[in-house]
DNA sequence: CATGAATGAGCGTTCATTCAT
DNA sequence: AATGAATGAACGCTCATTCAT
């Protein structure tokens, strides 16, 4: 009986708690996406969750563990993303990937602002959110283009330079988007359009003219 | 008399307030790199600079200034890199006009850091010391690959997007080093190849072959 | 009705109550004796006291209620102890006051080192729970020394310097109970033999050879 | 030329450093004996000496600094009048000792206070500052207890506890001065009376009859 | 009556800036 | 021109207390 009673409301208790959590998280995130961790105050935070600032202090230990929280979901995020890619066999697959990648970082673009505007200037916080998923990505990526330039559908180069450019080409297409410059794309069309772009410029450069045969 | 008195020893003191100054900058740009402006203390940098606190206020008004010094000379730099710019027809001229803008930035990579990092949380100095260069940069671009278009040497495509895939790919390619992960290329040589796999990547992507022309 | 019906449950609650009052004020005498009042948190008090934060203001309307519950009982015990004391004429009678005082004061050992504690850096405390116990208790041992004086049985001696040394003679004994470096007595006897050893003390000093006679 | 220009000057910045920090010590050592370390804050410090609250820290690194400077002045101080003793033959000898240990402790009454408030409390300053002290204390009087006794000059006793004694009496006689309801003796003759009335009681207590002799 | 959640007031501390020398 | 000393303003954080449930 007292099982019954008390479990739906220590389940309320918890979902209330996460809520509360979430607001303080999307206020902090946000903050620190425009002014940066050093420069935003608890008192802001506070104001932008609409609570008190003490309260704060109920949810986290210390204004850095916000940071952390925030830091942490979003370097998940990436993981499940990541975790995700299978096989890249084809254009589509690709386009596909990227397509979803878009879509998770949109969802939460100041959370991805926010980590890499301390990334850039946090050694800590790049060595324990960035560096190890950044070497992740250039081995998966290396991967593959090694793979396709023994099928002959790429030309031999720099493996780890064109992994490097990869990344480059897809950060530079949203680059604007993440600073709080453009909106993100409006619609899903958009979005798949925008992944499209990138895997073109990705594949052929500027100049080149790409045959799309079986693979990539 | 006092002009052939003075002169002299006028234009001597003003060389060592330059050089003061100078070696304020040096020591606040190396830290606002590293650790961001507002994580940097005046404390701090007047140890770096090797001088007295309260002597950073002979030099600077306020530590606003000396990070508005740093960063106008990082953009006039930029401005001197991009006023040579003339004419691109051949891709070598696209690898020498490259690899110049290499050499400034690597002759002051913490400068371009400090920038960076200050630009990607600060609006006032993204628009100040980098909206309208990016916008002239955009459009420099989007002019020379037109004109590459209409020629029939490029393939017909978003312009804009173009304009931002190359700059993306220059940025991609240096990310590292502006980073401080990775040293700079350390001879002229390194650097003018690094341009090299640059300026192939911009044209070719990943898979395409490209054939070298009369044009780009 | 009300009355026939509610008493028994009223007396139940209001011993109830009294439990809870007594735990809190335990669970506080503790931490009070051991780092000082300003030093504890209510939150600490809850947490030893097994109760929720909140709950403790249903007990007592703050913090300072709570110290001055404790030491308005500790000074009450103190009361009691000299409330008994009628006459001294005899050596054995002086130790079994000394040892009655002492079994009360092990008692709730905290209890008094809270109340030094407090009293000895605040005013308040001092002259409400302190200053007029200590002027009695110095009365009454004046009187006491005066009359031993008189019939011959002490030397003459500055009485109130007399009565002070008592008082010192005792305190140092137990000092070091009182701060927890030592154990109380852990029989009845060894209490009633430090109670002896304290007497010997005060009236024979160390060096002296002090003949029972008749009177103390 | 230098150094005999700079040295004048550097002493002399030196000298006013220590005068300040003294400044700051001695209104921080009055508060902490008046209302105990937790309960005085740093404004009220700042304001005790004249000061900024913030200057406080170009002097001590926190508020806990302040008070290990003072306790740790306090207690070599202690060791000064310890060092000094050699031997005790007299009883002339011993109120000597006595005297010169009290004048030290009235020159800085508030520094004492202070330290006895805090080791009531806390264990680390206990076992930092008085532990040891104290350990050797005891053990100096112990080694005179029992040659005194060896000779027949004292009666066989429980030697720890005849310590304790000697230590508790000194402690009654001044208690209330320490507590700060007494002034402390206002000329050299009454204090070393008050060491002889002191001396007085240890050896002979209340009741009995010493006898000068050659030995104590 | 019991409590988790919330908070204002105030704490110890830092720091960009000023000022006397 | 250069600086050590000083400081007000504001920071991150704690805590005794209140309140809705």
């Amino acid at each position: 009986m007292d099982d019954n009673n008390q479990s739906p409301s220590d389940a309320r208790r918890e979902r209330r708690v996460q809520r509360q959590k979430r607001a303080i998280m999307d206020a902090a995130a946000h903050l620190f996406a425009e002014q940066g961790y050093a420069s935003t105050t608890t008192k802001e935070i506070a104001e932008a969750a609409d609570v008190g600032e003490s309260t704060l202090y109920s949810y986290f230990q210390s204004k850095k563990e916000m940071l952390v929280a925030i830091l942490n979901e979003q370097a998940s995020m990436f993981d499940v993303v990541f975790g995700q890619v299978k096989k890249i066999d084809t254009r589509e697959q690709m386009v596909t990937i990227i397509d979803t990648g878009l879509e998770r970082l949109f969802a939460n673009v100041v959370y991805s602002r926010a980590l890499i505007a301390e990334a850039w200037t946090n050694d800590e916080v790049f060595n324990h959110f960035v560096a190890n998923r950044f070497a992740r990505m250039m081995e998966l990526i290396s991967l593959f283009l090694n793979r396709e330039i023994a099928a002959g559908l790429m030309r031999p180069m720099n493996v780890e330079m064109g992994a490097r450019m990869m990344i480059a080409v897809m950060l530079g297409a949203i680059l604007p988007i993440l600073r709080g410059i453009e909106p993100p794309p409006s619609s899903v069309d958009e979005r798949r359009a925008l992944a499209g772009i990138i895997v073109e410029f990705m594949l052929t450069g500027l100049a080149g003219k790409f045959d799309e045969q079986e693979g990539v």
